[in-house]
DNA sequence: TAGCGCAGTGAACAGCGTTCATCCGGCGAC
DNA sequence: GTCGCCGGATGAACGCTGTTCACTGCGCTA
């Protein structure tokens, strides 16, 4: 069991969510590049260096305020999980729909965690590389809906020995995922972030009005490919 | 006519180009956060308040800048389409393969003009809005490939008043395009988009060990959707 | 040849991340 | 009860950043 945080633990843990508050905070008002450490520290009414007992780095700090927002999002995609049916594929629509949902109301929080990695130096992959990264943990929420839709009605997926060979981390760190559901997760997984970063990052606003229509449209067709047991040649 | 430039003219070019090949070298270097104006100056034997001759701030630069990455990936797709024999579809097919090979041998150049928006001021779309912008040719070529692709064969898309609605800018600004090149156009690209982005962003290393069987798997797919005349419910 | 305009300079301002020596206050040990 | 330690916090400093401003030259043109 674990004994009762101490006096002093409770008052850093309290310092460190205030912390990450003021990130977030200044993250909402001018996107990733306007969190500093001074800004968190004047708004605590401290001094900037103070913030090194916390964190040992303004990128460590970020890393942190990011795992908290991948999170979020997964708690967000899993209740909209819960909230749907008990038909595997409503569900995956309706986590699909939650996501994209969460990305157009949070767009700041979406360009920090889904953006390019914050120092460029190939961080993420290493951080994703572990199953307890809280981005690996967003990823397994959905290979695993898709993994008992998958038991349920099994779906094609191209054949190929190469494509085969490549998924071998993807199957082997979950657990022995059959070859179609780590393909189509992977092809989904990418649709759906190309569709929902093109439209928070305002690549999309020239070309249509209301991305929600073909947000729809690709989802349909995403539950059609997921429906046909056929396999694409 | 064009009267010939004058001197002061030339030399003013020449700095220009510098200046961004300069920019480029240190985008190379260190990713889009290490582009800087000191920088820039110190490697051509200037000061930085020089470079406010020839531009406006940093973020017109790199603007700048972004708009000459943009016309040389859209030369290399154009390359590749006119190497690839006459068949639409499979000029289409390289142009994205060109694409992809582009981003991933130039992973510093793809994050800057493909990642979020610069100033996160929706720059981008305002940019993207006149047809002039490098960025909004590169799609029209893409745009162009898929409206031949469709006069030779048209290929269904799904119906729907309301994804119908939503696609009039692009339809009226390039110039009547028919409802199911639009979104075809739209799905194709966030999908190749998203498909190139995760790779180039590191957001792949965890689940595959080469990315290339599965953009073939996906190309496969496309290829697949553009073949078929049905229409999807 | 005189003057205008443009390229370029150096100093300065405000802000940033980070490091260092220093100080204070609460906690445990003797 | 007092001493000492250790963690939280500070202010100063370094080196970097974008940007502005007054100022100096040089080249072209009239």
């Amino acid at each position: 069991m674990t004994t009762a945080p101490t006096r002093r633990e409770r008052l850093r843990t309290a310092t460190v969510t205030e912390i990450k508050e003021g990130a977030r905070r200044l993250l909402r008002a001018g996107g990733p590049p306007a969190i500093s450490l001074r800004a968190i520290a004047r708004d605590m009414g401290m001094t900037a260096p103070a913030i090194y007992r916390y964190f040992p780095s303004l990128d460590a700090l970020t890393a942190a305020l990011a795992g908290d927002l991948y999170d979020e999002v997964r708690t967000t995609v899993e209740a909209a999980r819960d909230a749907a049916g008990a038909d595997p594929l409503a569900q995956l629509l309706d986590m699909a729909r939650a996501f994209r949902r969460w990305a157009v109301t949070h767009p700041d929080e979406f360009t920090l965690i889904m953006g390019q990695p914050a120092g460029g130096t190939g961080a993420s992959e290493a951080a994703c590389a572990d199953a307890g990264h809280p981005g690996a943990r967003l990823g397994a929420t959905f290979l695993r809906q898709l993994t008992v839709l998958w038991e349920g009605a099994p779906f094609g997926a191209p054949a190929g020995e190469a494509l085969e060979r490549s998924l071998a981390p993807l199957r082997s760190r979950h657990g022995e995922v059959p070859v179609e559901v780590g393909y189509l997760f992977l092809a989904a997984w990418t649709r759906l972030y190309g569709l929902v970063a093109m439209e928070v990052f305002d690549h999309l606003g020239w070309a249509v009005t209301d991305p929600e229509p073909l947000f729809e449209a690709e989802l349909a067709s995403l539950a059609e490919q997921l429906r046909s047991p056929t396999k694409i040649p």
